[in-house]
DNA sequence: GTATCTGCAAATTTTTTGCCAGTAG
DNA sequence: CTACTGGCAAAAAATTTGCAGATAC
């Protein structure tokens, strides 16, 4: 299991920039690696309250943050003004139904010459990073969005 | 000048959707396809007073939601907890920098093999549009983050 | 003429903050 | 020990809503 991998990667980039380890922070991550939802900071909260039942909506907001500047979260947002977070931090792209909400991975990404492309176009701009979301309807809702189109 | 042709697509899209033309509308829609910047809403009303000084600030945001929804407009959000719009509606990208927050509009779309590769991917998914957004420093401030770095 | 829209202010929702006690290192 | 954290409740920021009068068609 991955458990042990995971509490000893938050201790080291916690080590790192100079905060502290504590159990909410673990809990926090740990939720978040173990899910492929992208949920929101509610969403966390309620989930990690089965693990810790003490903790409260402001901490998983600062843990949240934390976690985001040290690089092992990633906070995405969207339109419906809540913003989500992905514990994944490897390459991979997402996909998010118009009709239900769900965020969804997409594996892999853009191929380098693509990027550098985008990098000349962008002019003067210096690229750290990029975020490549698809939009529409996933397999469930699909059917009844072309059914009322 | 375009003026003209703007008021005319206005119309248009909404009649198109089964809304009325109003003023407060057209002003808004009139203040987003001028700019290159990317407001927030706020930033609308305070540039919409120029030319409507009666009109308020729900207006406005009920104003922008009817554009998105009649495809002149598109909504972007950001971790800061405001959203931005943009009045292009053609194939374009976006550069962000993670210094000053400015969004830059970056020319082209990603080509069709490209995106072929990541509907199939998807798996299942219907793709009906994508998002495509690079971050990073601008040319203002990518000299003092490099410094700092 | 009538359904839709605007403006206002109040309500909601999401996220942040101040402060004191608790805890990691 | 001492500085960094967590919990609480209150504050702040962003957006939405209900309603009565105004307006597009």
């Amino acid at each position: 299991m991955q458990t042990e991998t995971t509490e000893v990667l938050l201790r080291h980039a916690l080590e790192e920039s100079g905060q502290r380890f504590t159990e909410q922070r673990a809990a926090v991550y740990r939720t978040l690696v173990a899910t492929d939802q992208h949920p929101t900071a509610d969403e966390v909260f309620l989930a990690v309250r089965h693990d810790l039942p003490g903790i409260s909506l402001a901490t998983v907001y600062k843990s949240l943050e934390t976690l985001v500047g040290c690089g092992l979260a990633v906070k995405l947002t969207y339109g419906d003004g809540s913003a989500r977070y992905d514990g994944r931090t490897d390459p991979h792209h997402h996909a998010r139904c118009l009709a239900c909400g769900r965020v969804t991975d997409i594996e892999g990404s853009l191929p380098g010459p693509q990027l550098d492309m985008l990098r000349e176009r962008a002019d003067g701009f210096l690229v750290t990073g990029y975020r490549l979301e698809l939009s529409g309807y996933c397999p469930s809702c699909a059917p009844r969005a072309s059914v009322s189109a």
